[in-house]
RNA sequence: CGCGGGGUGGAGCAGUGGUAGCUCGUCGGGCUCAUAACCCGAAGGUCGUUGGUUCAAGUCCAGCCCCCGCAACCA
């Protein structure tokens, strides 16, 4: 046996200061799809998710709340788990950052940086909002003010630990420059370049005195580790990083990772602080860093304070899995921010899902059914007119593997749906229901089925990464388990003789003005 | 002059020099196997704007207008 290779994907751990949103569940989505594609390729994959669940939020929120910060991210971490798992999500591991092994190598990783000269102590100095309890940079403030409470500000300072970034930020730039896939989209690199690291990068602030839930610095414990290394960091321990050069076997198997997904927000913690942090340790840095856009509501960022949020559990309620994953994999654009709208979500199903994979499916049973009492037989009469579908089918895995390398998943999902679309057009080229009419035909209509049948297995297993759920559902109905990537490369996918199951609508199409009326009228 | 991305038929997008294309929607037709689904056809764009290069520009260059992202401690 050949050893497959790896493939290691991660999206950022979701912060527990609240449940997360449609938004953020797009990122374990897309993360899902990209590492099942992989997996049905022959990739051995590792796909890693969590919760980030320190800081000074996460304190008050827990306080607000009269818990013990402890007790309160345990509730949230479980409730994230609980939406990535109605999203059907593939993750290999869910990862907390309040996992002890976790808290002890990022102490270990401080100390080490300290002691190795790129940490130090100096004083975080900075615009102080009392009230409020936070810092802004000049740029944040509105009018001079706190943008939060629009009081005033003033300079505060406090003790602090700090990254010296300066000392590898030529290091960096030379990397990024060598490395043109590094930061994704591309518009993403630019921006990171000319802001932070050509005009020089200041010194990182990685530790607080204010708060306390956080690792704690081990030779000075006023301070706890602030965000950064604490959270990063996650990519690397829990596949059992040691720094004492101990590391697991998984870690040397899998790290560097292939991908970190994260949201466009975060782009410049994983493309600036991370690779130096690596860097530092004399670790190797990730292949790539892809910063998705975000998920509008019509116009809309989504925000608590617009009462604009959606959750998935609840999308996944209204709308069943696969549509949810379907809308977020197919509607949001590569690089540009996408909308999602209850009429948009109903006008994907109804087209897509229901008008040309549902009912195609259905209809293909059906005939199958009806005129040879769903037995599929074996194709003996080849027309012209087939290749050109066979072609199209065929061509299709090495189509979607190009956008796939590209994390195009939209479009990797519109090569599939040309199947579909093709064999519509197909059954109307080929007109089952007049050769059924006559006797002499019945080898014809017979191949013209297993055309079909095999067209749509073929698509199904494609399908498989992205719906799977649907996908199964398309097996079943085939009474087929040949769900195998490699039976791709030929077109005699479907065995002959075996007998169909009942066609069952996959989507239903839906009626827009009484789902409507159903969502806002429970909403309210 | 801070940096970057973009302005293409009603909507969302493709199109990096040579008859302007895709999906949805709209309208008309066809078909009846199927979930009023499917198939075909049509309408609809002076490709933000002005000027330039070229035999030829949505596609290259320059100016201008507009929109968006980033501008440092926000997972």
């Amino acid at each position: 046996m050949c050893n497959k290779p790896k493939y290691y994907i991660s999206t950022a751990i979701a912060y527990t200061s609240a449940k997360p949103h449609i938004g953020n569940t797009y990122e374990v989505v897309l993360a899902d799809a990209i590492a099942r594609y992989k997996r049905l390729t022959g990739y051995d994959v590792y796909f890693q998710t969590g919760t980030d669940e320190h800081g000074q939020k996460i304190e008050d929120k827990a306080h607000e709340n009269g818990m013990e910060p402890q007790e309160f991210v345990d509730n949230i971490s479980l409730e994230v788990r609980r939406i990535w798992d109605i999203m059907n999500t593939s993750y290999d591991s869910f990862i907390r950052t309040t996992n002890k092994v976790h808290e002890e190598q990022v102490a270990k990783i401080f100390k080490k940086l300290y002691e190795q000269g790129d940490i130090y102590k100096g004083k975080y100095e900075g615009l102080y909002c009392t009230p409020c309890e936070s810092f802004w940079t000049e740029s944040q403030l509105v009018d001079g003010k706190c943008p939060d409470c629009g009081r005033d500000v003033k300079i505060m300072s406090e003790e602090a630990y700090f990254f010296k970034l300066s000392n590898y930020s030529k290091r960096l730039e030379e990397y990024i420059e060598s490395h043109p896939d590094f930061i994704q989209p591309e518009s993403r690199k630019n921006e990171i370049v000319n802001n932070f690291i050509k005009p020089g990068l200041q010194d990182l602030c990685v530790s607080r005195t204010s708060f306390k839930w956080g690792i704690p610095v081990s030779f000075d414990d006023k301070h706890v580790i602030y965000v950064w290394i604490d959270a990063l960091s996650n990519y690397i321990t829990f596949l059992g990083y040691d720094v004492d050069g101990n590391s697991s076997e998984n870690y040397k198997k899998y790290w560097p990772a292939d991908v970190h997904l994260i949201g466009k927000d975060i782009l410049r913690f994983h493309t600036i602080y991370w690779p130096i942090m690596l860097m530092a340790l004399g670790e190797e840095l990730p292949h790539q860093i892809f910063g998705h856009p975000w998920i509008l509501f019509g116009n809309d960022k989504m925000s608590k304070s617009k009462g604009n949020i959606m959750y998935a559990d609840d999308l996944v309620k209204s709308f069943g899995v696969d549509a949810i994953r379907y809308y977020l994999l197919h509607e949001i654009p590569f690089a540009s921010d996408g909308t999602i709208t209850y009429d948009l979500i109903i006008e994907r199903i109804n087209s897509d899902l229901a008008n040309i994979l549902g009912n195609l499916v259905n209809r293909t049973i059906s005939m199958t059914k009806k005129y040879f009492n769903s037995e599929v037989l074996e194709p003996t009469c080849k027309e012209e007119i087939d290749d050109e579908l066979i072609n199209l089918v065929l061509d299709a895995p090495k189509k979607v593997e190009a956008k796939m390398n590209e994390l195009r998943v939209a479009e990797a999902i519109d090569i599939i749906f040309d199947i579909f679309r093709r064999c519509n057009k197909y059954i109307d080229e080929t007109t089952p229901w007049i050769l059924a009419k006559d006797e002499s035909k019945k080898d014809r209509l017979a191949t013209v089925l297993y055309n079909l049948l095999e067209s749509i297995r073929h698509g199904a297993v494609l399908l498989q990464a992205f719906l799977p759920d649907t996908a199964n559902s398309v097996f079943n109905q085939l009474n087929t388990k040949n769900n195998n990537y490699e039976s791709l490369k030929d077109f005699n996918g479907m065995d002959i003789g075996i007998i169909l199951n009942e066609p069952k609508p996959l989507f239903e199409r839906i009626n827009k003005e009484e789902k409507l009326k159903e969502i806002l009228g429970e909403s309210d």
